[in-house]
DNA sequence: ACCCCATCCATTTTT
DNA sequence: TGGATGGGGT
């Protein structure tokens, strides 16, 4: 039965085999964490303790249902049912919904997500007649959701002058009365959103010291995973927790930090030393996952890091390849080599898609990289973005189910309330929430009682509300007897929503309709899976949750062979043979807006860790010499992190560029004594960070001008037709109204109109058809 | 009430 | 460059 400890190495076992006190195991990348976390698990419940009483906190669903199935094969499924594991977001949304009523919550409660969240702010900061420009809803919404995470209450922002008068000179002095005003909206609307999750938490448990004690008599055994990456908020409800029995055990990796941005504080792993008496402290050292190259090459980055806990990773592994890097001329052609160098690799060592991954900094740089894989027909899939419960027809969907659990929901009204169109128009929403804010009611509410409220609304549209609002309550009905799948087949059928895509026979339009089916069919998956596990009938509210605290790496569907495409952020936790990271180009990684303090600048160090250290085998890194960025041809420096690593761990398939602007390393900018004659290389704002190279600038000059009409002579490929020319010409304002040919002069001339030259020109430069 | 067009904004990462 | 939003026209 013990057999699953022999499959462990000494430094893994020691973790598991400490029952009880405070842990913390620092486990560097590809060490077996999860296996740790997994046996320890097991390990606890094999030694008696009631699964009931554990609870493990994961930073993504699905890495906790992983572990869950794992442990499951180890102690039975029945007892493996009753641990507590999830992310923080989704095991505490759980509690909130028992003990909601103590807050004033309903326990039915919507979480709504980010859009909703934003939707509300834009409507506050126009009901509030402020400038939108200078009010951006979504600098307003992550302004307050750093508020929130630092538990900094409205109450606590307006005792607080110095976060008032941040904002004042952030121009933005009303920001507070937006907070008020949006959390007050917020709990009208019976609505948590992420940041409550944990805030809200966090008073239950200080507010109602019995509520805590009944939660820590129950969690007598924590575990957290990613420990790293816990922010204040989440900080301090495992300190709560823990802080009766102090069995507490945080698993990760100050390397790999990388989520400071939405308020992960690094020191919650540093100092978890000084947070409990008799803190034990175990290290994962050795790497099974990577080469010695791949190692030792990640480990020459990060030992540019100030801060950071003393590790030593190493591995038994065979040294490998080395890692490759390559230059292109602009991001089409790193695109095309990416695609050429997976193709090959296929070819040369027989490997599957889902052997490779491609890696980036901004979601923007996929564009890319599926136009090369595509040309290719390597079939790959993009993961992040808009995942599947964005599309607008599915949250139409989840929209109306929200509805029915909460008809407070006002953000989940608006959307649906004419949708499909019923003849309730935006005048009449208005005088309704016109309304309802007048009488402190919901929307909902107001709908209700129209017959009470004298409002100047017509007869014919006073039926139309009446018939939305006995359509819901029909729903309310049988949602009390139906399991969730049910009432959303119901749904769709009975609002028309499905008749009216029907409507649309365009491709997207079929597109929408099979995403509709996809959700039902998701849902009647989710049925069945809870009823297996019997750990409920598979409610409505259930599943609910679970779409609103998804991770996007939760709706993966693995079952095809496709190469990975995703930002570094989300590739954390996974490994693949091949790592391509692409676009190693100062000011896009590290990012030029990450670059300000040391702080930011090892933040993405680390990031750049993440990424090698995803790399099983073969580790590429490519840049490019000119990008596209914000529609315009920009040109790049090689990354700073090229230089950092040992170069005894690289092979240059092209001869290594010099950066021409030689960043300056961290000791320069951050260590000098007096800092304010420097000056840091912050771009401004509308100019490029630099401008063109000398032989662009020539070009460019060569070329104009740009805002007049005329004819110019350009050099092209003699080999060029003239029709391929005229396929690049269709964009723009500026036409080229036709091309004279292409001679023996390898010259084309080119009639223009505004600007059309110069795009001509930028267009070229992309496809390579201009030499440098 | 709906559709089309223009303008604006963005590219740092997401539970 | 492209997507998202909002205004104006029908």
């Amino acid at each position: 039965m013990q057999d699953y400890l022999n499959q462990l190495n000494e430094a893994q076992l020691a973790p598991v085999l400490q029952k009880d006190g405070a842990m913390i195991v620092i486990a560097g990348a590809g060490s077996g964490k999860t296996r740790v976390l997994t046996y320890r698990i097991a390990y606890l419940m094999e030694k008696g303790v009631d699964a009931f009483s554990i609870l493990a906190l994961t930073f993504t669903n699905k890495a906790a249902r992983e572990m869950k199935k794992r442990i499951a094969e180890i102690v039975g499924a029945s007892e493996a049912k009753n641990l507590w594991m999830g992310t923080f977001h989704s095991v505490f949304a759980k509690i909130l919904r028992i003990e909601a009523e103590r807050l004033g919550y309903p326990s039915n409660f919507t979480i709504y997500d980010t859009q909703d969240s934003q939707s509300v702010i834009r409507a506050i900061i126009k009901e509030m007649n402020l400038d939108k420009d200078v009010y951006k809803y979504k600098q307003v919404y992550s302004r307050i959701s750093s508020y929130k995470n630092s538990l900094i209450t409205v109450k606590a922002y307006f005792n607080n002058p110095e976060l008032m008068e941040a904002d004042a000179m952030a121009k933005m002095p009303r920001l507070g009365d937006i907070y008020k005003a949006y959390v007050a909206r917020c709990f009208k609307a019976g609505a948590m959103d992420f940041d409550d999750l944990l805030l809200k938490t966090n008073e239950l448990l200080t507010r109602f010291p019995e509520v805590l004690a009944k939660y820590q008599n129950r969690f007598r055994y924590i575990l957290v995973d990613e420990y790293q990456d816990t922010n204040h908020s989440q900080y301090l409800i495992v300190r709560a927790l823990s802080d009766r029995f102090q069995n507490i055990c945080v698993v990760g990796d100050d390397a790999q930090s990388i989520y400071a941005f939405r308020g992960a504080n690094i020191n919650n792993i540093l100092n978890f030393q000084r947070d409990y008496d008799d803190v034990k402290v175990y290290r994962l050292e050795q790497n099974y996952r990577s080469t010695k190259n791949i190692v030792e090459a990640a480990n020459s980055i990060i030992d540019k890091n100030k801060t950071k806990l003393e590790k030593i990773v190493w591995t038994e592994n065979e040294p490998g390849n080395k890692i490759i890097v390559n230059r292109s001329m602009t991001d089409g052609d790193e695109g095309r080599f990416v695609a050429s160098s997976i193709f090959e690799n296929k070819m040369n060592n027989q490997l599957k898609n889902g052997d490779f991954a491609i890696l980036y900094r901004t979601n923007a740089q996929s564009r890319a990289m599926e136009d090369a894989l595509r040309k290719k027909d390597i079939p790959y899939r993009i993961y992040g973005g808009l995942s599947f419960y964005q599309r607008k027809e599915i949250k139409d969907v989840i929209a109306y189910l929200r509805l029915i659990l909460n008809p407070k929901d006002e953000e989940a009204l608006k959307r649906v309330v004419n949708y499909p169109a019923r003849g309730i128009g935006n005048t009449t929403i208005e005088k309704l929430i016109v309304a309802a804010n007048h009488y402190n009611r919901s929307i909902f509410e107001v709908m209700e009682h129209l017959d009470k409220i004298d409002l100047k609304i017509n007869s014919g549209t006073k039926g139309k509300l009446q018939d939305f609002v006995t359509t819901i309550k029909s729903f309310q009905v049988l949602n009390e007897s139906y399991n969730a799948f049910e009432i959303a087949e119901h749904v769709v059928k009975k609002t028309g929503l499905l008749q009216e895509l029907k409507k649309d026979a365009t491709p997207e339009g079929i597109a929408r309709i099979e995403n509709i089916e996809e959700l039902l069919n998701g849902l009647r998956d989710f049925v069945e899976e809870q009823k297996e596990l019997a750990e409920s009938s598979g409610s409505l509210s259930e599943f609910l949750e679970d779409v609103a605290l998804a991770t996007d790496l939760d709706n993966e569907k693995g079952d095809d062979d496709r190469v990975a495409l995703m930002t570094i952020h989300l590739a954390k936790g996974l490994e693949f043979p091949y790592v391509y990271v692409v676009g190693l180009e100062e000011d896009l990684f590290p990012s030029g807006m990450s670059m300000n303090t040391r702080e930011e600048l090892e933040e993405e160090r680390r990031l750049f860790y993440v990424a090698l250290t995803r790399a099983e085998k073969q580790a590429y890194l490519t840049y490019a010499q000119t990008r596209y960025r914000w529609g315009k041809l920009i040109d790049a420096e090689p990354s700073r992190f090229l230089e950092e690593i040992d170069e005894n761990f690289l092979e240059y398939l092209t001869p290594v560029t010099e950066n021409r602007y030689k960043p300056l390393i961290d000791a320069d900018i951050f260590d000098e004594v007096d800092k304010s004659n420097l000056r840091l290389r912050k771009p401004t704002k509308g100019t490029p960070p630099r401008g063109p190279s000398e032989e662009q600038l020539k070009k460019l000059r060569r070329l104009r001008p740009v805002n007049a009409s005329g004819k110019e002579k350009v050099e092209v490929d003699s080999n060029l037709k003239i029709g391929t020319l005229v396929e690049h010409m269709r964009f723009g304002k500026g036409k080229i109204v036709n091309i004279e040919g292409v001679g023996a002069d390898k010259k084309a001339e080119i009639n223009f109109e505004n600007g059309g030259l110069k795009k001509l020109l930028l267009r070229f430069a992309k496809l390579n058809i201009l030499e440098n």
